[in-house]
DNA sequence: ATTTGTTCCGATGTATTTGGTCGGAGATTA
DNA sequence: TAATCTCCGACCAAATACATCGGAACAAAT
């Protein structure tokens, strides 16, 4: 369950390979092409592209230029780009229920009935969080970081 | 992104609807059917089923018996269902990739050079506490427990 | 005891989403 | 100017999820 889309793989792994690669030389910030990438990582070359087209329109990375010699380059710093954001660009929003973004049009038929909506939604809301503290920089370092969760229960409710 | 299936919303939806009811008196547990649980939130008879079915065969409900005055009951405490129980019986074990539950069989094809594997791993076992952290209890009271997620990086990674 | 009604259960068909592919448009270099 | 390499949008096929149908089991009533 909850499993992430190819797409949505072969992006993480594009921008980690672009910030491994952009990082290693403080100067000379190279310029990648999808074929590059796709051929480091064995993946579909068109499949890909289309990943990167969506995640440029997004502005996470910038396309260098047209033509020869040309590719994507990181659209800003390795940690100013969260998982999140990366999702949200390939995937859409984020939303465990289909009445969780709702533009005032979810005509969702158990809608009167639903108690469930509210404790699903503080969980939504926690998985937001969690996939918003970590970053592309943080997939660099062999040791990413610690993520802990605590459950608070408020007082007065048996536990 | 992210979204849980239908059979799940159902899922989590009768759980807690026969929580309610078997909660509101303590003496004579009723038994609820599938048909009951339907009408009120409004969703197909059959599909239910299938979803009940599932859940007994997990051992999260039980069914009382076949013929007239048949039907579920939860086969253990509201605050002993966790939401991670419920999803799993209902979708397969949480798994944001295809290589996090591997029985020695996933041919990745980008496993020699892939790089976010780990952390990947991490964000799933963090959504995993968080969901095991929540039970169908907490889905009765308006006042859902808060749940904080909180990044603590280690020591010498540059923030 | 037989009939009847209600329930649980497995197998089957359909629709939506996803993964993957193709050809065209634009730009730079030689 | 011509060739080449890139980005870009639209199209097709496979997989998954949604929904449905008919059969089997059981208990109660006649």
């Amino acid at each position: 369950m909850l499993k992430f889309s190819k797409k949505a793989d072969y992006a993480l792994l594009a921008l980690q390979y672009m910030a491994s690669v952009q990082g290693k030389k403080e100067l000379q910030p190279r310029v990648v092409n999808t074929k590059e990438i796709a051929e480091e990582h064995f993946m579909p070359v068109e499949l890909l592209a289309k990943v990167l087209q969506t995640l440029a329109r997004h502005h996470i990375i910038e396309s260098y230029h047209n033509g020869p010699k040309g590719g994507y380059m990181l659209g800003r710093e390795p940690k100013d780009i969260s998982i999140a954001q990366v999702l949200e660009a390939i995937e859409g929003p984020l939303g465990l229920t289909d009445c969780s973004h709702d533009k005032e049009q979810s005509p969702c038929d158990q809608m009167d009935r639903c108690n469930i909506r509210t404790p699903l939604l503080k969980i939504q809301d926690s998985i937001q969080k969690l996939l918003n503290s970590m970053s592309i920089e943080d997939m660099l370092i062999d040791e990413s970081p610690l993520i802990i969760v605590e459950s608070l229960k408020p007082e007065g409710v048996n536990s």
